[in-house]
DNA sequence: TATTGTTATACTCTATAACTATA
DNA sequence: TATAGTTATAGAGTATAACAATA
């Protein structure tokens, strides 16, 4: 049993119910803030994973970016009509798909880091050092929790 | 400037972009698990937010949960469909309008509280009581940069 | 004229089920 | 038979623009 006192110590309950508050909006204002003409923040998303891992096939992101199968489909049939991947044949199995960026891809990519983070680095630019040390550490504690590894 | 080192420390770049990454899957996640039969999370949210301040606008509402006023009359229309709220006139100004939940809507958010949130407090049991200090703190954190008070 | 809320319209996001092709 | 991917279908989530009613 944890103590109530203390710095953000909450019960399990309450952390839940608050977490799910936070994670709900948050993610709603990061989408409006992280969205441009170009791309959406789940376009954007796998095209980052795509440019610091290189090559994937649709099964891999999809189970990567927790969306179903066919969610994928669409996400990579939006991209490819925008020339920022490309789908080609896999050279040993036929069912498979290999994804990767275009150069266009690449430069959008590249240019979302510094611009579409923006807002978001501003945000976070306000807050100490310490707040920024306590974020980090969350970040990993939900990859491990919720997100899952990579 | 932070140093590099130490646990949780990174870049203001490199911590704006994961996240970015963690809060758009995370919420993904919790979607998924926190959806039922009856009402979405956005839904659940509204409700949740009105069992704990009692009657609202669906201007306050809106901007509370930081979505478009359009969407929140959507949800509120869905709501009322359903039966968990009561959209009722404004006793002096004639163009706002006051919501409130219906007794079956108060059971649900109560029955939810135990039933909703169990995957999530499920996956917060698992972690220790230094991390889930953190995951307070950062909720914390979050609400004041990103989300807003209350 | 400004504010509150809704309707109209048009996307994206999301899932499940059914289907195709390959292994 | 199992796997990878896509198509079909349906609904939720979201925003902007236009509108109506009230202040």
């Amino acid at each position: 049993m944890s103590t109530e006192a203390g710095t953000g110590e909450v019960g399990d309950e309450q952390l839940a119910a608050e977490l799910r508050r936070v994670l709900l909006v948050s993610s709603r204002v990061l989408r409006s803030h992280t969205a441009s003409d170009e791309v959406s923040a789940s376009q954007y998303s796998v095209l980052a994973y795509l440019e610091r891992s290189g090559e994937s096939t649709p099964g891999a992101l999809a189970s990567f970016e927790h969306v179903s199968p066919p969610v994928m489909t669409r996400i990579l049939a939006r991209l490819e009509e925008a020339g920022l991947v490309a789908r080609t044949a896999h050279p040993q199995d036929g069912r498979q798909v290999l994804v990767s960026l275009t150069t266009t891809g690449e430069e959008l990519v590249r240019r979302g880091r510094e611009e579409r983070d923006e807002w978001l680095r501003g945000r976070i630019g306000e807050i100490t050092d310490e707040e920024r040390r306590t974020l980090g550490e969350a970040v990993a504690i939900l990859r491990r929790t919720l997100v899952g590894p990579r």
